[in-house]
DNA sequence: AGTTGTCAAGCTAGT
DNA sequence: ACTAGCTTGACAACT
């Protein structure tokens, strides 16, 4: 089991997601801040390597506005030496990448232009990660998308579209449980019909739900997954008190964690910790994992 | 130097 | 028909 945290980390003082105003663009400034950017991937995953984080979430940013048409910068091409780079210590310590384009890349949406940049956007994730050399076990998750007032329908639109996604697109995305409007169940029904592997968020599971147990939805979740799609992954948070039902924990909660790890014994999967606490949260659960000999 | 409003993109629930 | 909230850091303009 890799255990792993995204985007941020907060003891090293740099961050893998500078960017800024798109009124402001000019290919040099997309050209710096990717570098930025790129140099402080560098030292999260030294970081890491050092503290047994061997799983990490590269933040949609890391390339500033790449999907936007005002980008004609080859950024691939250009920075292709600390890609490669980066790729290589990745490859060599045996890490594992994900990343998670955000709430506007919607495979089921109604309106054209949504789905065409929805598209760019994958796209532009893909690269990213074709250009790192990393195998198909690096993932981009996105969530179903909207309901639409038709599930059944909107669900056929995902299936229809992904259908249509460039190869490169396929091989590395996969689809997650959310807290509100698609369960596993839906999910599962979508991977019948397109075979992309279900990222099971353990917290979301437990928001909305079709009564499956979690060692179960476990099972059911890793049997998308093919060998060159590596274990599942699974996303993990608890609620945070106080406030409304899906928000996440500033910490990790200690007892529910073991609680967690006994129900999820002798299964194999990643887990990515979406805490607020990112690296920090991430530690506490790497000790507690070796203490029960899950690591 | 510190504070505050704003940022490419959408959907949903509530008024 | 319209707006706030999601979730949330980081930029950028303004004290």
């Amino acid at each position: 089991m890799k255990i792993g945290y995204p985007c941020i980390n907060w003891s090293i003082g740099c961050t893998a997601n500078t960017t800024f105003r798109l009124a402001n663009y000019t290919d040099q400034l997309l050209l710096e801040k990717s570098i930025n950017n790129i140099g402080c991937l560098k030292k999260i995953l030294k970081y890491n390597l050092d503290h047994d984080i061997f799983l990490f979430r590269i933040g949609s940013d890391f390339i500033p506005f790449a999907s936007h048409e005002i980008c004609n910068v080859e950024w691939d091409l250009m920075l292709k030496e600390a890609f490669i780079d980066i790729g290589n210590f990745i490859k060599e310590h045996n890490m594992r990448i994900s990343m998670h384009p955000d709430q506007f890349v919607l495979l089921n949406s109604e309106k054209k232009d949504v789905l065409e940049n929805s598209i760019k956007e994958l796209v532009y994730h893909a690269k990213l990660l074709d250009v790192m050399d990393l195998d198909e076990t690096a993932k981009i998750q996105i969530h179903v998308g909207g309901v639409y007032d038709d599930k059944e329908k909107s669900i056929e639109r995902f299936v229809k579209n992904y259908k249509k996604l460039p190869e490169r697109v396929k091989a590395r995305l996969i689809i997650e449980n959310d807290d509100k409007s698609y369960s596993l169940k839906d999910c599962l029904e979508i991977h019948k019909k397109t075979k992309v592997p279900i990222i099971f968020d353990a917290f979301h599971h437990e928001c909305l739900n079709n009564e499956e147990p979690l060692a179960e939805a476990v099972k059911l979740a890793s049997k998308t997954w093919k060998k060159k799609d590596g274990i599942l992954i699974m996303d993990y948070s608890s609620q945070k008190m106080g406030e409304r039902k899906g928000a996440h924990a500033t910490n990790i909660d200690e007892q529910l964690f073991k609680k967690f790890l006994e129900e999820t014994k002798g299964l194999d999967f990643d887990l990515m910790l979406e805490i607020k606490d990112k690296e920090k949260s991430a530690l506490k659960a790497i000790s507690i994992a070796k203490s029960m000999k899950r690591l």
